[in-house]
DNA sequence: TTTTTTATTGACAACGTTGACATTGGTTGA
DNA sequence: TCAACCAATGTCAACGTTGTCAATAAAAAA
């Protein structure tokens, strides 16, 4: 009982392979009784077109996720929504997490590529910052389409998915600003990691536009995790002027620090305001509930994907806009007005 | 500038396309003159074989990870254990979230097997205690793994990776009660979910084997979620008998529990023990770290992939075998010695 | 009616690879 | 010396599609 063929298809209603080809793939030019038949035909035989002998005949009808993260709930979003896009377009995912700092990620890429797997790359922080490997991967044909954190980039070598961290650095920062608040930490600066680059751009551009001094030592370099989290709150919370308010750069980061507020027996938020980024899992399971900036990834990795399905489909030179997106702040419970300072 | 084919080496070494293809599949009989020239004609034209035409004329070299989970640390650990085997193997992995309750399932995987776009499945619970699904996947060919947890299966339909969560919740269960619990809560009981039913099993078998009596009301019903342990824990812990320490079924429902036990005022360990089961990143992230079971993920997942792809390249009847993985307590602080009751 | 156009269908090659089989030339064993 | 063998290489069909172009029949225009 062999997979049945086209061939076996033609046979059955009485037609030539290539008729039943045409209505298959819904071509014009073929008379309603023979499409009929035809149809008829494929569906007593249970007939399924091959996708791989299809793709050797077209182009390649996969896409390949790129990314190098090590925060599962972001990378399940992403894929979450880039693979409800593909059902929808009858495409298929191939996902490639790899390490940045190799010199690998090119030629895997290349190599899938080169051998007609993969048509288009979605990538993600920080490779889509590599604009050499960007532009490594056009010149092998690919479709590419970059998600980007921070400042929107200069170059126009291929769509940008552009996530607006200075924007909403600034929200953030503005919020803490308007609750009272006029000494902020920001932990997790990361002079290499774009999107740290523009939150705390937007966290100082928020002071300047409220004309509110800011102190460059509250400005703490740190990895984007709970540890790294804590040890920076742990420098904060023992300066002479203990700030009142946390920015911290993602929701891990700010569990770290809620967590090291109380091993000082500080309370959260009556005695330090402590806000993240990002509304992962943990910012509703950390107690309070985290104050934090949600960004619509599922969204954005959909959207993602139909733009390098739309460039695949139309191979000219046809480009896609590149887009932007603005993150909101997501009032919970982990920041409020600071106690005045005599109450300290 | 097209890409190479096998002819374009071939012309390029002097030789015939055959003798190129032999090279590249590592077949025997070519002499080593000719094997060196056409080697130096691949990387001279920086030839790649092209997959697609290969799947065509073998078979399929991707597997499907078929998964209905919410948990994005689970999926993410398994799909990196399936993706680091595959790319030793040289495969290619397709990811099918889906909707367990859906009659498409099925349907979907069958299309993509009969679109010889897939040759393998590895199938995660719930998924995975469906027989009928698997039935119908090896009906059309497939090569099916499956991820148990609970009880092992009494069938031999397809090799199984079992997880032997009876013998972990034997050994939690054994833990609390060394310490002196004899008052446990079990927190997510779920008629419906396999590893709940043989964790609660090794829950009751521990408190067997010592001779405690338990306590049927304490065995609660739930969610797999954060906001379910919340509400399990505040009915147990408003019990006229409070327990002494709660066996939460996993990480989130410990989570949840810690915080409903934080918001009623009591500590802990001291007052109350609980610990999860699962070892996710949340068990990090609570205060206290969360004793909690490990699950070894990564590995189960990559044994997995081993697996199918195994039974891919070896198309014959032969069987790989089914193989069983303990789990392990990882003790942090979220459990301790019970106070004495007139303590309380 | 005859010619031209158009819609429908089919024959055949091509995609890039691997499998089955044929050919060649050299080595072995009687 | 010659048959038998074997290693090395080549020829050609096949995989299941789609693209190109030709052939037919029907409809429209002359």
């Amino acid at each position: 009982m062999k997979k049945p063929t086209i061939k076996d298809v033609a046979k059955l209603a009485g037609v030539s392979f290539k008729t039943v080809s045409r209505v298959v793939n819904q071509e014009p030019n073929v008379s309603e009784a023979v499409k009929e038949k035809v149809l008829e035909s494929i569906k007593q035989l249970n007939y399924q077109p091959n996708h791989t002998a299809r793709v050797m005949r077209k182009a390649p009808f996969s896409l390949a996720f790129v990314y190098d993260n090590p925060n599962s709930h972001y990378v399940i979003e992403m894929q979450n929504g880039i693979i409800s896009e593909c059902r929808k377009k009858g495409f298929e995912l191939v996902i490639h997490p790899t390490d940045s700092r190799s010199d690998e990620v090119g030629n895997e890429l290349a190599s899938m590529i080169g051998s007609n797997q993969i048509g288009g790359i979605i990538l993600t922080p920080p490779l889509s910052e590599n604009k050499e490997l960007v532009t490594f991967l056009l010149s092998k044909d690919a479709k590419v389409v970059r998600i980007l954190s921070g400042e929107q980039p200069p170059d126009s070598l291929a769509p940008v998915l552009h996530v607006d961290d200075v924007d909403a650095g600034f929200k953030m920062t503005q919020y803490l600003l308007e609750l009272g608040h006029r000494d902020i930490a920001f932990l997790g600066f990361h002079a290499s990691h774009e999107s740290s680059l523009g939150r705390v751009k937007g966290f100082k551009n928020a002071h300047e536009a409220r004309n509110v001094p800011f102190d460059k030592n509250l400005i703490i370099d740190g990895e984007f995790t709970f540890e790294s989290g804590m040890d920076m709150a742990k420098q904060v919370l023992s300066m002479p002027k203990r700030p009142t308010a946390i920015f911290a750069c993602n929701d891990e980061i700010a569990a770290g620090a809620v967590f090291c507020a109380r091993l000082n027996d500080i309370t959260v938020p009556e005695e330090l305001s402590v806000v993240g980024f990002e509304n992962s899992p943990f910012a509703m399971q950390t107690w309070p509930h985290l104050t934090t900036i949600d960004q619509p990834n599922f969204d954005i990795a959909a959207t993602a994907a139909a733009m390098v399905i739309e460039m695949m489909k139309s191979n000219d030179i046809y480009t896609v806009d590149s887009r932007g997106f603005s993150l909101d702040v997501v009032v919970r419970d982990s920041a409020c007005k600071p106690l005045l300072k005599s109450a300290i």
